[in-house]
DNA sequence: ACTGTAGCGGAGGCACCCCTCCGGTTCAAT
DNA sequence: ATTGAACCGGAGGGGTGCCTCCGCTACAGT
């Protein structure tokens, strides 16, 4: 659990155009490319994502030289939007806002599928992001746990990788993803 | 939760071949393929297994004419050890038999990361082999469930999924598996 | 030992993906 | 309106995987 958040967007190398076109076509990359690794995962295909975009694959390149840069960016913008939310729950009850905010990393993972192999990964910017992601959601569980309504005996990289596991897993349908959902949380809680 | 358990293996089509010199390589192909969908998920190289087996391409092809055969088989092989294992824990206390059983269910999924693909797979042999393990498996959680120390309001389904997503994930070492599996059972205990 | 046949390996055609490179296009600053 | 720098698309070469096909091999039954 490390010092302060801090926006992990600024750490990213790629940076928006700015002309317009180019802009335009930056944030169409984005979005083909989010929806692209939350369908096949982080070796979808750039060629696929290129066409999503309605863009040239010279175009993808030019803005993300290498497939990592691509995924890391999009990558780092869910990481923020986490961030952020962490901060808007910081005046609910602990335990309240500890499940607030890990609905909303079950659901804003886009990337899910992705994000349990960069919980693992050691390098450049998901070590960064999962700095950041610490730093935002860690507080939530400490206070919860001080608060004497999370057990002790977890830390909070046990607690996303339990999260990020069940929610990466393929439900019949929302319904039965957050039963489950609730009822590992229920073994978090704490007095018995 | 259907009728009684059955050889999962026995509805698989492919079959093992007589002669001495077939019936190594097919063998040496399953192995091979566990291996490989253990690394690589259920989209493996079936180039990459054959070499792993020491085998021709066209050896596989001729044992298991698509991939979805190779991977039946393997899978196929994986539930009716799972099955096996279910009855002779039949003599344990409830609680203790049902975790026991979750335990070889997280330990021997060698195929973990297809599978989560493979559990809402409607077709054929998935169907089967999802038959046999709900009525393997099953009554160990109903037993449970009876004897008051599981919660009544989740069904196998729920359970199956949640030790799935979480065995799936990728944890720093062994002792954290099963930390936050350990709790998320917590949840599934009854009477907190 | 002989021999018919089940089984073998891998070359090769097709498809898809990665990434580079460059002639043509479009923006925005003047 | 002009213009040049930034940006664009996609052809194409190299790589890998899928699957078929067929000439060769080695087993098993006599």
């Amino acid at each position: 659990m490390t010092a302060t958040p801090f926006p992990v967007s600024e750490i990213v190398a790629t940076r928006r155009p700015h002309r317009k076109d180019a802009a335009r076509n930056y944030d169409a990359l984005l979005g083909a490319a989010r929806e692209a690794f939350a369908e096949h995962g982080a070796d979808a295909s750039l060629e696929d994502i290129a066409r999503r975009a309605g863009v040239g694959i010279g175009t993808l390149y030019r803005n993300f030289p290498t497939r990592r840069d691509l995924f890391e960016t999009v990558y780092a913008d869910e990481v923020n939007a986490l961030c952020r939310a962490a901060v808007e729950l910081a005046d609910r009850e602990p335990w309240e806002a500890l499940t607030a905010w890990l609905d909303r990393f079950a659901g804003y993972m886009v990337t899910k599928r992705a994000v349990r192999e960069a919980l693992d990964d050691e390098s450049g910017i998901f070590q960064a992001c999962r700095e950041s992601m610490y730093a935002a959601g860690g507080p939530l569980l400490q206070r919860a746990q001080r608060a004497g309504v999370a057990r002790a005996d977890m830390d909070f990289g046990d607690l996303l990788r339990m999260v990020a596991g069940i929610t990466a897993t393929a439900f019949e349908d929302a319904a039965q993803r957050d039963r489950v959902l609730a009822i590992a949380l229920d073994g978090v809680r704490a007095g018995r």
